[in-house]
DNA sequence: TCAAGCAGTTAGATACGGCTAACTGGTAGA
DNA sequence: TCTACCAGTTAGCCGTATCTAACTGCTTGA
């Protein structure tokens, strides 16, 4: 099953919200993102079918295993690609907003050869 | 009116095959593209009625200044995004398609970042 | 000359990813 | 206790962007 741009958007969401915070909601994912309840409700049962994301008898949002790869993938690519920005002199705010979306498009061999790069 | 992605690859595409052919039909898009004719028709149509490109009698498509204007910004993002990645080291083939996809996301900022890079 | 092929369009389907409105069902405070 | 809020779901809409099938209409070659 490959992953649109959007499902690992709101696994990285809940990756990163599950380390600010004990117990990850839906609806602090929507507040986090910007979007609707239903647009989250949805998107977390997509999530849920595929076997990223299951959701406990108080309604937590945990990552299986699977969900977890993708989501630690993800943010790690945002981190290197942000980085990198952000040393070539972008501006944090920019940078962080640029990697949000190159972060999904960018392959593994480009995002390894910035990484090279950063680590020089 | 605020182009969208698909819509700058379109423009993107009659400059690139402009420079290559002296005639560029709503075919030739398809074929380059790799998209279905009637996926063609409708995005010309779109871009006919935005004022982007003017088809003329025989068929054949030019840019307007507006639809010229967007396309070269568009390919100068490409080129530098793409000339960055092969001088990171990134094989030509997959920097090219990486371009292909960051340059529709990036910011002017980051873009500037990369190209002040480039140059010194 | 006429049949075949080619370019382009129309109509309608599908998928994705948002949205609002309205409902359900639990909890907590007056 | 019961009302009112809150989280979540269901139903249905919209816009974007692709597709196939089938049509139109021109041109060209046997």
């Amino acid at each position: 099953m490959a992953l649109h741009e959007s499902a690992e958007m709101y696994l990285e969401t809940i990756y990163l919200l599950s380390q600010q915070q004990q117990n990850v909601r839906s609806i602090d994912v929507a507040e986090y993102m910007g979007y609707s309840k239903p647009s989250i409700s949805r998107a977390i049962g997509l999530l849920k079918q595929g076997g990223y994301v299951v959701v406990d008898d108080d309604g937590f949002l945990k990552l299986t295993d699977s969900g977890l790869e993708v989501a630690q993938k993800v943010f790690e690519r945002h981190t290197i690609v942000s980085r990198f920005l952000i040393k070539l002199g972008v501006e944090e705010e920019i940078a962080l907003e640029d990697a949000c979306k190159i972060e999904h498009v960018i392959s593994d061999e480009s995002l390894a050869a910035i990484k090279s790069y950063l680590e020089k």
